[in-house]
DNA sequence: CCGATTCAATCAAGTGTTTAATTGACCGCT
DNA sequence: AGCGGTCAATTAAACACTTGATTGAATCGG
């Protein structure tokens, strides 16, 4: 049990660390605070990270492991990209902290390379899973084939990212936009759609 | 003479505070390094910028400023789009830490009720410049009159704001998505053009 | 000489981290 | 059962250093 203990008053830390970055930002994390939270003393914090960094490294794979759910493998791949733009949208929109978290270590992994190598996997991953399901739907036939399914697969991760900060994920823009991706992939709910994109070769 | 070197002395410490938020991100901007970057006594930063905070003010009016070359006005409304598009990535791609400090300003503005005012305000700007641009655009006839402009325009924002972010924005992938973008609204050079999209109603 | 500028020195309030000590559960030994 | 010993877990107290901001004297152009 002590090792499943230990597990937990990690967990405990790295939560409440969380919660401070997504309140007041990298820049207002304080460890004090993060020991305060959890109701231990400061040095206990460092009984279990030795060091701040190690502390924030916990919470980049508290804040990545939140994405996972978001990739149900049921459905067509259509469904699937359908449902995985929406769960996206409804975790930013629940958990509104999770955003904030994920733009600062963004931010921060322009100077971490720790970090930056955390978020390029998980990119990168994000994006090939993405790039199989809309090659899956050009085969079946529910997207034409001369789409270039890289091209297509970073728009998708470009448009979800950019609800992640502060001044987008507040505006209803982001549905919109959001709303205009699914027009285009040939994904939106039949009776909420309006125009389904641009012709082809119009010049 | 007085008033003009007084304007030069803010602007150098402007922009020594600016490279210092690129370098270092908020959580590492000093006011002791702005003073040392530019030559001058602590106490000298403070005679120009009572606080901290004002000296951050002058670094979001600086930032912003960048950005407003990006938009000309010749041209048709196509011409514009794509010029727009590609003025953003190139201002973004030669000048990193832009993106750096935009990225730091957007994250601060939801706890800063005055940066989040200043960003709120160019991005509502933005947002209805590109959307008379699709709108004229659509007049004529270089968009089907479908299309919900709000909703493109919003999407157009969210990609190029995601280009930002420097772990999108240090990949090969932003281009993909712009390219991508490029050609949904049928505005991509035409020799580059590879597949135009999605064909209206394909079920 | 005078007001605008600049400076060295200093301050109070934090900052992450460390140290030395305490607690209590668990162990083999008598 | 009683006893010392070990060990993980926790703590109060400080350490060494940094931070934004202030001050009073010095400097310089007009």
């Amino acid at each position: 049990m002590s090792q499943a203990a230990r597990e937990d008053r990690r967990q405990e830390l790295v939560r409440a660390a969380y919660s401070q970055i997504a309140e007041r930002g990298f820049e207002g994390l304080r460890t004090r605070e993060v020991a305060a939270g959890v109701g231990v003393n400061i040095a206990t914090l460092h009984y279990y990270f030795p060091t701040k960094e190690a502390l924030i490294r916990g919470v980049v794979e508290h804040a990545m492991g939140r994405f996972r759910t978001t990739l149900a493998p049921h459905g067509s791949p259509a469904d699937q990209l359908r449902n995985h733009l929406r769960a996206v949208r409804k975790l930013l929109r629940e958990e509104p902290g999770l955003g904030l978290v994920l733009g600062e270590l963004n931010l921060r992994s322009a100077r971490d390379p720790a970090i930056a190598g955390i978020m390029r996997q998980t990119y990168d991953a994000w994006h090939q899973t993405l790039r199989g399901l809309l090659r899956r739907a050009v085969k079946e036939g529910h997207l034409p084939p001369e789409i270039d399914t890289d091209e297509v697969a970073a728009l998708v991760v470009a448009a979800l990212t950019a609800m992640t900060l502060p001044t987008l994920s507040s505006s209803p823009r982001t549905d919109q936009a959001l709303r205009q991706l699914e027009r285009w992939l040939g994904v939106s709910t039949p009776r909420a759609k309006k125009g389904n994109g641009v012709p082809p070769a119009s010049d």
